[in-house]
RNA sequence: GGCGGCAUAGCCAAGUGGCUAAGGCAGCGGUCUGCAAAACCGUUAUUCACCGGUUCGAAUCCGGUUGCCGCCUCCA
C-alpha cells in the first residue's frame, strides 16, 4: 500500500502516482502580501508543510513553490492609504509572514516566486490566450471567456448556467457573460503599471497562479494546493486558463486545507473575528499551534478558542513529560548500541513496539495524511515508555537505556515530519513557564523565592507555613512539584 | 435560490461494511506524598442526530427528516 489522498478534482481518495517515479512537483498558492498573518494562513501553511515533509519522508524528492502575490489591489489601498508604493508594503508583509512562520516551525518551500517577477510570463499566456480565441480585449482590460472553455466548473462542481442564476455579482459591462473574469487590468491613474500589447496595466489575480507554477513545475504537474475557499473561483480560473492555453492537463491532484472557524463560524475580517498569528504564539508555544492545527484532519474544519489551545497545551506537555522523563535517564547521551537479539522482557517488547510505531504511523499518514490517527499512535507509545519505566522491575541499565535512546529517537523521528517534540524539553517547559509567567503578570524572582521559603519551612517540618505558601501560590495558579531533588513549577 | 460538507462520550477527535467504536482533554479510582499538588497508572460510548430500507452483518451503503456550516463576492 503506498500514499493515497482525496483529491478535489475527482472527489474521492486516490493512490498517488507521481509524473516521474520519486518525484513530486506541489505548488501551493501563498498570501497576499497585504496584511499580517492570521492563524488561518498558519493552518494552510502548517497542513502543506507536513504534507511536503511527509512526502520527503517516504522518499520522494520534493520540488514545492509557493508564490506571493505582491500586486493587488488590497496592496494598492494599503499603499494609497499609508502614502507610500506597493513594493514597500509587499516588501514589509512578506518579511513579516518569512519571520511568523520561521517561528511556526514551517519549512521554507523550494521556490517563492512573486507575481511582480513573473510580468512577463503573464503577458506571453494572455496573448496566447487571446490568439486561440479564448480572451478578449475591451478598453485596455482583457477578459477570459468561461464559455469557450468547455470544462469550466470541473474542479468545483458547477456549471455557468447554475451560477448565473444565482449570481448576486455586479455585472460589470465589458464583460460578454457575468462569468468572465479578468486577466489583465488598465491601470486608473496612480495605479502601479506595466507596458503591455494591451495599453498600461496590471495582471488579474489569477493568471499569476497559472504562469508561476507553471513555469517552476512544468505545463503539468503533479500537486495543486490551497485553502478550500480557493477552489472557486481561484482554481477553477487557473485550470481554465492553463489548459486552455496549452491544451494540457495542468495539475493531476488537488488537495484544499479546511479553514478554521471561531464558535462555528468562518473566522474573516467582516466578522471582526480574526486571531493573528504573532498573537497565537505569543500566547502559547508554536508546537502548541502546530499540534492544536494537526489533531484534527487536514480538510475539517477547526473551532479555534482559548480553551481548544490549552486542550493541545496539555496534550503537548504529556509528550514533552516523558521526553523530560527520559532525558534524565540518559544523562550521558544514547549510549551503548545492541541489537534485537540482545535483549529480553521489557525491554525487547519495548524495542519491538518502537519498531512497530513506523508502521502504523505510515499506515495513518498514506492514508490521506491522517495526522489525526498519527498522533494517536504516538500517544500510545507515549503510555507504553510510561509504563515500561514506571514499573518496578525497571532499571537504568545499558540495555534499558538503549532502548529508551532508540524510542526517543523515533518519537523524534516521527515528530519531524509533523514539525513537532523537536526541542529539549526542558527548554520546552521553561519557554512555557515564562510564558504563562507574562501572560498573567506574575513575578517569576517572587515565585522562586517563596517557593525557597517554603522548602526551608518543609525541612523544618513548619508545615503550616509551607501550606500557607502553597496554597498563595496556588490562587496565582503556580503548580507545585515536589520531586526528590526540590521544588519546581509551572503555571495551571 | 444553486452547489457542497458535517452530525461519534461532558468537550475535542479518529474510524466509512464484520477483530473488544483509536487517541487527547476534563472527571473518577489508585500509586506517590507530612497532607496535597504535579506526574504516572487504571477507568469512563451495548452505541455513533432522528426515521425507514439494503445486507448474514452498518456508526460506516441507500432514501427521507432535523440541525449546523461552507462556497456561489476578496479570502488560507
Amino acid at each position: 500500500m503506498g500514499l493515497r489522498f482525496h483529491d478535489t478534482l475527482t472527489k474521492g481518495k486516490t493512490d498517488f502516482i507521481p509524473l516521474v517515479d520519486r518525484k513530486v512537483g506541489i505548488y501551493v498558492c501563498g498570501i497576499t502580501a497585504y496584511d499580517t498573518c492570521h492563524v488561518g494562513h498558519a493552518r494552510s501553511a502548517v497542513v502543506f508543510d507536513m504534507i511536503t515533509r511527509y512526502l520527503k519522508y517516504r522518499g520522494f524528492q520534493v520540488n514545492y513553490v509557493k508564490n506571493f502575490t505582491d500586486v493587488d489591489d488590497k496592496i494598492i489601498d494599503r499603499a494609497n492609504r499609508e502614502g507610500t508604493d506597493i513594493h514597500e508594503i509587499s516588501e514589509r508583509y512578506i518579511r513579516e509572514h518569512n519571520d511568523d512562520m520561521d517561528r511556526l516551525g514551517v519549512a521554507r518551500p523550494s521556490l517563492t516566486p512573486r507575481a511582480t517577477e513573473n510580468i512577463q510570463g503573464m503577458i506571453r499566456m494572455i496573448d496566447r490566450l487571446i490568439e486561440k480565441g479564448l480572451a478578449y480585449v475591451v478598453d485596455g482590460d482583457v477578459f477570459f471567456s468561461v464559455e469557450r472553455f468547455p470544462g469550466y466548473g470541473k474542479l468545483s462542481g458547477r456549471n455557468i448556467d447554475e451560477m448565473m442564476a444565482g449570481a448576486r455579482i455586479d455585472v460589470d459591462e465589458k464583460k460578454q457573460n457575468p462569468m468572465d473574469f479578468v486577466l489583465w487590468k488598465g491601470s486608473k491613474p496612480g495605479e502601479p503599471w506595466w507596458d503591455s500589447p494591451w495599453g498600461r496595466g496590471r495582471p488579474g489575480w489569477h493568471i499569476e497562479c497559472s504562469v508561476m507554477s507553471q513555469r517552476y513545475l512544468g505545463e503539468t504537474f503533479d500537486i495543486h494546493g490551497g485553502g478550500e475557499d480557493l477552489i472557486f473561483p481561484h482554481h477553477e480560473n487557473e485550470i481554465a486558463q492553463s489548459e486552455g492555453a496549452w491544451d494540457k492537463p495542468f495539475a493531476r491532484y488537488w488537495l484544499h486545507n479546511g479553514f478554521i472557524r471561531v464558535n462555528k463560524e468562518k473566522m474573516s475580517k467582516s466578522l471582526g473575528n480574526i486571531f493573528n498569528l504573532r498573537d497565537a504564539m505569543n500566547q502559547f508555544h508554536p508546537e502548541v499551534l502546530r499540534f492544536f492545527i494537526l489533531q484534527s484532519h487536514y480538510r475539517s474544519p477547526i473551532d479555534f478558542s482559548d480553551d481548544s489551545l490549552r486542550e493541545s497545551r496539555a496534550g503537548m506537555e504529556r509528550f514533552y513529560e516523558t521526553l523530560k522523563r527520559i532525558k534524565d535517564l540518559l544523562p550521558g547521551g544514547d549510549g551503548k548500541e545492541f541489537s534485537a537479539d540482545d535483549l529480553a522482557g521489557a525491554d525487547k517488547d519495548v524495542y519491538e513496539k518502537t519498531q512497530a510505531l513506523s508502521e502504523r504511523f505510515v499506515e495513518a499518514m498514506d492514508d490521506d495524511f491522517n495526522t489525526a490517527r498519527a498522533l494517536g499512535s504516538l500517544f500510545e507509545f507515549i503510555r507504553i515508555l510510561n509504563n515500561y519505566m514506571t514499573d518496578k522491575g525497571f532499571e537504568p541499565t545499558e540495555r534499558s537505556r538503549f532502548v529508551l535512546s532508540e524510542a526517543r529517537k523515533r518519537i523524534r523521528e516521527l515528530g519531524k515530519v509533523l514539525g513537532l517534540f523537536l526541542v529539549d524539553p526542558d527548554e520546552y517547559f521553561g519557554a512555557d513557564r515564562d510564558r504563562e509567567a507574562a501572560k498573567r503578570g506574575l513575578d517569576t524572582a517572587e515565585i522562586e523565592g517563596l517557593i525557597a521559603e517554603r522548602s526551608l519551612a518543609r525541612r523544618e517540618k513548619n508545615w503550616k507555613r509551607a501550606d500557607e505558601i502553597r496554597d498563595f501560590l496556588v490562587e496565582k495558579a503556580v503548580l507545585l512539584k515536589d520531586g526528590p531533588e526540590g521544588t519546581t513549577w509551572k503555571i495551571a
